[in-house]
DNA sequence: CTGAAAGCGCTTACAG
DNA sequence: CTGAAAGCGCTTACAG
């Protein structure tokens, strides 16, 4: 099956705005004049340029009228990975509030690619501004922002936490960490398995200060309080890695009444490997994860989880961009915190008495 | 803090090969000709502009190449949303086997906004084909694509059936469903409750087909076969949506044996439905989804459900697209169809005995 | 309304 | 190795 070519597709393809003059039987001039919505155009000549256009669908090259200066404000957005929904939130929202502001955004995915022919491509594109998001290799990407430096391209890191000379914005993950050991704290939980704690490569280690300031603004020590057991399992996927630890928590006969898992698959997983061994949440074990995602409404029980907020965040870097974005590149960096949001769910419950 | 500019860093920046020739207290031309890899220039100059491009991070002009004829492969991505998992799949997929193929991806979300405004950005960058990708307004899309047409540029429809003109590759779902349909009736089903399946703008149709045809090799009649209690909810979110719907159905006292789900998420909703009342999966009702995500792991019992195979989808839609950049427009359009994978977990077992 | 011209940033022959 | 020139597709003064 064809698609019907009828009559009033022309024969040519029309790619310049000569071809396009010749067609319409007008000067180079007088087309453009009309593309650009110029004055002092009869109406006859207006309507006879659109007519043309619907019947060739003819479209100005944006190379070259780049260069003639007239170019939209533009964004190079470097991901690390597609892979992890609240990311994929976050991309979605960027670009979908950039455009309101027409700035077009410049989507790259490094994933196993190489980051720095990314940013050479952002850099020959002349992008105003370079967003990175993800978790990166933090010595690859301070190299990046060094050369982004030196060119005179602002850049900003949504979520990495801590990469020097780097204009940051943050999830306030102490905080958010904070607030869920205070609200285990409340139900009287005092013995707390981490799930997932003893990663590297996250930022884990700011999630630890906030369970470790929460804990000994009430007088109790981090070491005393907290158990981890990651050690005995390799981590592979989330789900399977936080039930085999709970099964192994379980086994050492040491079962915390809390488990703090490092997300929401982990908790999950963690919540199914406790009811295998025939306890329930949160009756003997109250779980929480980390992240909010949709899942946490598809388990029974429903999951406790820390929200990204990230609505708030993209706000926080679309204001960002828009002050920087044809501006001087700013000397002194700014680094803002987005604080999370607690969702208390079904998955969290008084300590159970010993 | 900020970052330091310590003293290989130019004063100026650099934004043409002009300045940059200057810089380096070379010709235009030289320069050009050492950025271009060219043959009889001395090692003493390469090395000198090589090092002034890392001093300068000089990038030259992406939209004065191409105008220049040096441009490379492009194909315009134009996605509904990016809010649906294997959607995302397969984008990353694409994304990252074109780039292999050394092709740039122009990613655009329409999501609300203006998708006429994207395929006119993308013909102004004068890419080599667009792909469209999601659940689009049929109209729409075949407008688009005849635009494209007359543009002289291929494009490409995956996963969206049945628009007249199109390039398709798409997902046989009624072979999905036929196969999920077999396998129930081998483990002794004959009453099915559809969940999900009067809605309209997905394609529902095909998949009823399938389930359709699959009743009717084996003697039976959809319509005798299967319920559906849609009419009685409004649409909300998914997983809601399926444990009102099994709520529904064990009300009308006429409880199949086995669900069809439209998807995992009202799938998973269903089987916390059965649950809470009593019943179990799949001891009394068996339960299956769609699309395979990786949340089916996550449920006890594991979910039955079909896999979307993104891999062989997306691997099917680079040959094309390769096959197509750069060439005259073909005149027969070209369907192609991917078979789905069943994929048989814990969720599915034999019909219980009245 | 038209036409010739300059120029955006590049590359590529073409003479030196 | 250098330099002047042409030209990619556009826009915008500038004279008709």
């Amino acid at each position: 099956m064809s698609s019907s070519n009828s009559k009033t597709t022309p024969a040519k393809i029309i790619r310049s705005t000569s071809e396009f003059a010749a067609y319409v039987g007008l000067a180079r001039t007088t087309v453009s004049r009309v593309l650009n919505g110029q004055p002092g155009l009869k109406k006859k000549t207006i309507d006879r340029v659109q007519r043309a256009i619907e019947e060739t669908g003819f479209v100005p090259n944006a190379y070259a009228l780049h260069l003639k200066g007239k170019r939209p404000a533009t964004v190079g957005v470097c991901m690390q990975n597609i892979a992890f929904p609240p990311l994929v939130q976050k991309l979605a929202s960027l670009h979908r509030k950039l455009r309101e502001r027409d700035v077009t955004t410049f989507i790259e995915i490094v994933e196993g690619g190489d980051s720095t022919s990314i940013i050479r491509h952002f850099l020959s594109l002349r992008v105003d501004a370079v967003v990175f998001m993800g978790y990166f290799d933090e010595d690859r990407v301070a190299q990046h922002l060094r050369g982004l430096s030196t060119n005179g391209t602002p850049s900003l890191v949504i979520d990495h936490f801590g990469i020097k000379g780097a204009n940051t914005i943050y999830l306030d993950r102490a905080r958010g960490m904070a607030a869920l050991t205070n609200h285990l704290l409340d139900h009287g939980h005092r013995r707390f398995g981490l799930l997932g704690y003893s990663e590297t490569f996250r930022s884990t280690f700011e999630r630890e200060r906030g369970i470790r300031e929460a804990l000994a603004a009430r007088g109790f020590s981090f070491e005393e309080s907290t158990m981890n057991l990651d050690h005995k399992h390799d981590r592979g996927r989330d789900f399977e890695y936080g039930r085999a630890l709970a099964h192994s928590f379980i086994e050492s006969k040491r079962l915390p009444t809390a488990f703090i898992a490092l997300n929401d698959e982990i908790a999950i997983g963690a919540m199914h490997g406790l009811k295998e061994r025939g306890l329930g949440v949160p009756g003997d074990v109250s779980v929480t994860g980390f992240n909010n995602q949709d899942i946490c409404l598809m388990t029974a029980p429903s999951l406790t989880s820390v929200d990204q907020r990230v609505d708030a965040t993209i706000d926080v870097a679309v204001d960002h961009l828009l002050e920087h974005i044809g501006q001087p590149l700013r000397q002194r960096t700014s680094v803002r915190m987005i604080e999370p949001l607690l969702v208390v769910r079904e998955s969290t419950g008084p300590a159970r008495l010993k």
